[in-house]
DNA sequence: CATGAATGAGGCTTCATTCAT
DNA sequence: GATGAATGAAGCCTCATTCAT
């Protein structure tokens, strides 16, 4: 599955006026709000229309359901998080060193999108196979990356998606943890402890 | 939060003869089953009485709600997944070896309980208190255990509680990807190459 | 339809031994408890058994159904009201005086059966028929011994079955506003106008 | 507890267009009818939305329960009893008159609203609080009403609450004895008994 | 006599979606 | 493009009553 198959997600309308793309975006910021704060089965349709200020009728003039909204939604957040995290890691060298900068990027990212790392969560229970799509999509990059590491010798050659997964599933354990649970990064002593973790893990010194 | 605080949910009805605890073990296996294949949210009550086979009302002599009977699957589940992992690490004196012989236990346990894994993922949806309960008392239970291993001098000295939410995760996602989208054992080029990066990442050797 | 039409209802099973009677006694006080409190259609079969202490099954052993408790309570009730003013008025020689006698007598007892009397008010949303029964056979009574007083000439020649609804309504709002509502006796200006007023409308006296 | 708190019951959503007012007043209407001939708990929603011809959620655009409707229903029929009454008595001079003329369409009133008589009755067992609310505005009313004659001399001086709630009881009880038993008129030497009795028993002649 | 389990009809309510204006 | 009304299927839950032991 390519990884831009979502983009277009079931003949969406999308609006065709300014005063529509302006309802357009109300509804998915209202959307991405109430579906974080209170889950995507716990919100209803009147919850999205009331906080974007607009009728119930107005809803489907842009999206077909209430899965589809939160599908657009998700989509967008993949690649803001794509986004943010290649930026970060753009010239940085040395895969080890990159490996720790997008960790921070990554972290810091959830702290200013606390409701849409519960919507990528979520997604699991919603629609699965745009789950795994996203996990797969991302595991893929970050698999390829891992690669071009090994050749340049930068880190142990390994199983780079066995390790991509076992890296995301790191972060996003970490990320849970401090950021999610506690709102803060995560302590010193505890990032400290990750890259040290990882930085062996992943480095060619033999034993 | 002590672990033992959600054994006692807010005065569930216990069967008192034997024909009633029929009926609840026959509730609850079906629960398991349907919630594990549907989801916490796409499962409706309907469905467990029918694949239970009782009546509707039979099922609030045991239950107070569809919450109440998810709720009490999930502590059902981290006692079973407590006990078997930590019967398989047992007797394991190394901790190093320990860590890897846990893990191919934990994904065996995922393998054949693919549901509750599920189950406990869609937890942070239902009862977010309870997932969180779930993790830090398990994560609680993997620190005390690294650090033991410190002290014993197998790993080296490092935050445990960072460590603990690691390799949780780390497990977490490699039983997502094969065992769970898969249904198979990870491939063994991959488990390897996990038991080599948590043995680095964990490892005494100087670099 | 006679007075004691209802004493036997619809082929209730009486207890045959000592142990039943006790058990049958605890249900019928349980009943008055709880449906005083909340009502008949607010109480459930399940209150009433937790109150009295016994098993579900063991309600029906008594009572045909919930309608049937209510009502039998209701008769018991009756006998009781009527036994109570008929002994406070016993004696009583001049009808004016046992008037104001009998509505003391009355709103006495209303204080010690506050639940009683919410019973039959809400008789009639159970019963209609039994509810213009009690009400009947209560005002005939009453219109004849106000009959009685205007033979010997101690009150007007009036109608006596709307004098006895009025009297009858008079002091059910009088008993509503102090005794149940302030869970007090009338004020004694209040008692007085109200016997000023009785014995005014009433008495023989010209114009 | 001012005569107004009853008004605005707590944030109904009132319709906003002609066709929902329309709706708004079916359903009203419905109510009031299949309440009054079954009672509250015995009456359904389904009941009240199939004679309204609606189906069951509009129920839910105008209510917001079963209780919400009856408290609704109760307040408007409160306004309009007083009007009629008010009405009816309005510019009858003298106090013991206008009592009589009230009677009669107080009477009259409860002929054409039957349904309406009753669900006052069963407010006691549905919201007590409002009950009260009702009576104890009915009878401040009244009790003002008779404050007032007695100053003019109209009739004697009394406590007037007491007289207040006895007249409002006689009243009661006689309308639920002919008009609401028998469906017609109290008698002529019903009426004449009652007259009779309440003239001597608030006028101003001497023993 | 007594118990506790089991039943299932029926009630209330929500809510995604469609319709009419 | 926007609004608000309307729909009705489907869910949750209660509870009087019956059954089995």
């Amino acid at each position: 599955m390519s990884e831009m198959d979502f983009n277009e997600l079931e003949g969406v309308t999308r609006p065709k006026t300014q005063r529509g793309e302006v309802t357009f975006q109300k509804l998915l910021e209202a959307a991405e709000a109430v579906f974080g704060e209170k889950g995507y089965y716990e919100t209803s349709i009147v919850d999205i229309i009331q906080r974007a200020g607009v009728a119930q009728g107005t809803f489907y003039l842009y999206f077909k359901t209430k899965k589809d909204i939160f599908r657009q939604l998700v989509v967008h957040l993949h690649h803001e998080v794509r986004k943010t995290i290649q930026e970060a890691v753009q010239g940085v060298a040395n895969r080890l060193a990159a490996e720790t900068t997008g960790l921070r990027a990554y972290h810091n990212f959830l702290l200013e999108h606390r409701n849409l790392y519960r919507l990528v969560r979520e997604l699991e229970f919603v629609d699965e196979d745009l789950f795994k799509w996203y996990y797969q999509s991302f595991a893929n990059n970050y698999a390829r990356r891992l690669s071009q590491a090994m050749e340049k010798g930068d880190i142990r050659k390994m199983d780079p998606e066995a390790l991509a997964y076992s890296l995301i599933g790191l972060n996003v354990f970490i990320g849970m943890r401090w950021p999610l649970w506690e709102n803060r990064p995560a302590p010193t002593i505890a990032v400290e402890t990750i890259v040290d973790f990882i930085t062996r893990g992943l480095g060619t010194e033999t034993k």
